[in-house]
DNA sequence: CATTATTTTTAGACATGCCTAAAAATTTAA
DNA sequence: TTAAATTTTTAGGCATGTCTAAAAATAATG
């Protein structure tokens, strides 16, 4: 198995996130808008991938992972997402601060270094923002019940099990919120003509969260209020 | 400070290390056998390399680092040795299997990442190979009074503090003979036909050991026989 | 010191991964 | 359902980092 530069690493993890969103294939705009290049480079890239069997690709029809190009996919997200839990479990680094190292060493090749790291933090299920961690064989445990909070019913409470580490201003403002993982937030009210959401957190002061916010935001139900 | 490729920080890293060890000039003929590439990759990397200031290259006359160039190198370095030490500390490895992954992980970019990790494994002196981790200000703690192997005194008795790293089987040869760091050696006979040397381990059998160890080897007295 | 031998550089090529601009296909909407 | 808008692809370029082959400079030797 040669190994691939990281730029085809980082087009195959896009295309996972992307067809995982959206369960069907994925448009040559909608990569180029999440890999920050011009579409023309996509095409150039999925001609490539495709030829090596990676992506099955259709010319205008968009492209979606051949079952070896997922399981390369879900390597590199193992790979990232335990990098990130070691950052924050043992370096100690906050969890608006790891994304972009974690970038760069999802594309460390060695199946020993990860599987070693995999061990050395207690084989976690999930990192830092909630994502589950695929095991060394590719299974992904996804976490049943899990919905968005900007879906959840009015007059629950619910917990927080994952936030979308996309957005370093997002990940700030929920630290700054004390929107952590684990929080448990009561659903007061919501307003249609904006989407945003009235909640409260323990006994603080009642507050309202933007939809940019609620739809970032995973939790599990937890009880009636 | 734009970032360099992977490529030009390990030019920068093995013209530290050449001229670390001839003290003068580095010469293309000898960069490109360490970097395995031809001569002619050599030239055109070197002139990049100093219009970029980095080194101070003469057509024809090789080329050294300025204290830019240094600079940054030391820091690869750094990086480079505190991995190694993470992977022999931290997650098992053993020192003939750290190198290739180091190699990888000396280019990931994040002061943050290397100041963490040299604080997570409490400021190692020395990596897996006994060679000095320079610290985030690039001091360099050489030991002194140390020698090679083969230049140690005959009915002398010597540590081993440090041992070359480039070679795997080497690394291989030494763990199967129990030639690892702190280990004492009564150096009891020097061949001068094929500078091979006959030692001995506590009361094991004596051993005779080739030129190719010996001088890979680094040692510090301890006492006479 | 003149002539080989060696080292180093130049010249020209190639693969990767990206770009712009223009053409082609598809989708949307009047 | 056909014209306009959008998406996608093609064509041609560019920078990086490598190569081979040939030329030039330096070093070694009789």
């Amino acid at each position: 198995m040669k190994s691939l530069s990281h730029s085809e690493e980082n087009y195959l993890k896009e295309i996972f996130h992307l067809s995982g969103l959206t369960e069907k294939r994925v448009s040559t705009n909608g990569l180029a808008a999440r890999l920050n290049t011009k579409a023309s480079s996509i095409t150039d890239m999925l001609q490539k991938l495709s030829e090596k069997k990676l992506v099955e690709y259709v010319k205008y029809k968009g492209c979606f992972l051949t079952e070896e190009g997922e399981r390369i996919a879900i390597q590199i997200i193992r790979k990232h997402r335990l990098w990130e839990t070691f950052l924050v479990n043992k370096l100690s680094f906050g969890w608006e601060e790891v994304h972009d190292v974690a970038e760069q060493l999802e594309h460390i090749d060695s199946t020993k270094l990860i599987d070693s790291l995999d061990r050395f933090l207690n084989y976690p299920k999930f990192d830092p923002h909630g994502d589950p961690i695929p095991d060394k064989d590719g299974n992904i445990v996804y976490r049943k019940s899990k919905i968005k909070l900007i879906d959840a019913a009015i007059n629950s409470r619910v917990e927080i099990v994952r936030v979308n580490e996309d957005s370093l201003a997002l990940l700030k403002f929920l630290e700054r919120h004390h929107l952590t993982l684990g929080t448990e937030i009561d659903v007061l009210e919501k307003f249609p003509f904006d989407d945003s959401m009235s909640i409260r957190i323990g006994d603080q002061p009642e507050t309202n969260l933007s939809k940019k916010v609620t739809e970032n935001i995973g939790v599990k139900f937890i009880s009636k209020l």
